[in-house]
DNA sequence: ACACGCTGGATAGCCGGACTATCCATTATT
DNA sequence: AATAATGGATAGTCCGGCTATCCAGCGTGT
């Protein structure tokens, strides 16, 4: 296949493909001359994946080259090379002052929550400081969460793992089949749950306030 | 209070301040003179809802606009302004072909499911779309999502906003208060529940791994 | 009363991210 | 031999969210 049979097929414009190319996104094509590359069906794959973290889940190309830099370095195992990805998929945190006394409180809290569900979650982990902020933001703006709240968000997000998300990632197989797998899952099902929770609550607004 | 004032006790810089006035995030200070304006609470309340809605959920400044606009439209009655605030934080639609007969069919399964479950969703909630592309994205992934999938997230979605979530809102306090706590329900947590669901997986993945 | 600093208002510039356009030398293809 | 496509390189575009500069008018301290 060449480049603009893998445009065609993806819709993906010729020059953007060049982008992800030069960005490391995409692996370059077999060189079968010096002005011919051969791209195959794995390729046709990576940009569909690509295309799909983008518009779905707006995860910016820099996260998406660490999950791929992530799949390609074949020394690392693939529970970190999972974690990698995990992180990578994490928004950047906002800077905070260093001696910030109620972002160490919150931060202390997210460590406590975590360890008193017993969740095995790295020490590093970008979500600990991405729950910290957002509970700091919720004390600013006046609606604390309590922690029955957060518990019930937590349970919540381990059912869903446990019992419909790792299940499907197929860790026998192909390594750099698990950490797709386990991206596509994160993310599009993340949007799914996002989209769904704006429809229920549109829709419990209508029961509420038309009774 | 005056501009500087405010811009220490948010912690945003003054231009800042002023490009979010320009934008119509944040409503004039009143007059005091032709170079003095007096800012009050409401503004500072404001303006750290406008941070956390960037900072936290990502919500693009246009998207806000909207919201603040919705609130201040006194002529609507509260559910138009929830739904208008609801409709505001979808993220705008990836343009796609008309004729997709691919997106056709996700969009009717969309609408299907959502009648399945009884939903008073409006017919034209930016969500349906939302979800119809997820769905066609996820098919040409490869891995198409089951109904009785969606049915998971979608019930677990349901729970949230029934239980916890509808419930916070004050229907009866002023209609800027209910548009804040929803928004902030909305974003905050659905923030939340994304880093847990991250966390739970990196959690599982350890606890499967290891063993 | 007068200098200095802050204010509001306006305009223009900057920066990062994701493309997009152009050009070129080199092949394939017909 | 003419045409078209390819890979590679470089530069430009567009958008969103600020940030910098300038200015004239006030108002407060001395």
């Amino acid at each position: 296949m060449r480049i603009s049979q893998l445009s065609a097929e993806s819709g993906v414009p010729i020059p953007t493909i060049k982008y992800y190319l030069r960005e490391g996104l995409l692996s370059q094509g077999e060189q079968t001359s010096a002005t011919r590359a051969e791209y195959g069906p794995a390729h046709l794959r990576r940009l569909r994946l690509i295309r799909a973290l983008l518009e779905v889940g707006r995860v910016p190309v820099a996260a998406i080259r660490k999950v791929i830099e992530a799949v390609e370095d074949e020394r690392t195992d693939v529970h970190t090379m999972l974690g990698t990805a995990h992180y990578a998929l994490a928004s950047p945190p906002e800077p905070h002052a260093a001696g910030d006394e109620e972002w160490a409180r919150a931060r202390d809290d997210v460590d406590r929550l975590i360890a008193g569900l017993g969740w095995r979650v790295g020490p590093f982990a970008p979500g600990r400081d991405e729950l910290a902020q957002t509970l700091v933001t919720l004390e600013r703006l006046g609606m604390p969460a309590t922690e029955a709240d957060l518990l019930v968000y937590a349970r919540t997000a381990m059912d869903l793992a446990r019992d419909h998300e790792m299940g499907k990632i197929p860790f026998d197989g192909p390594r750099d089949v698990a950490v797709e797998t386990l991206v596509i899952c994160t993310v599009m099902y993340g949007k799914a749950l996002d989209v769904f929770r704006r429809l229920a609550q549109e829709s419990e607004s209508a029961r509420i306030l038309e009774a």
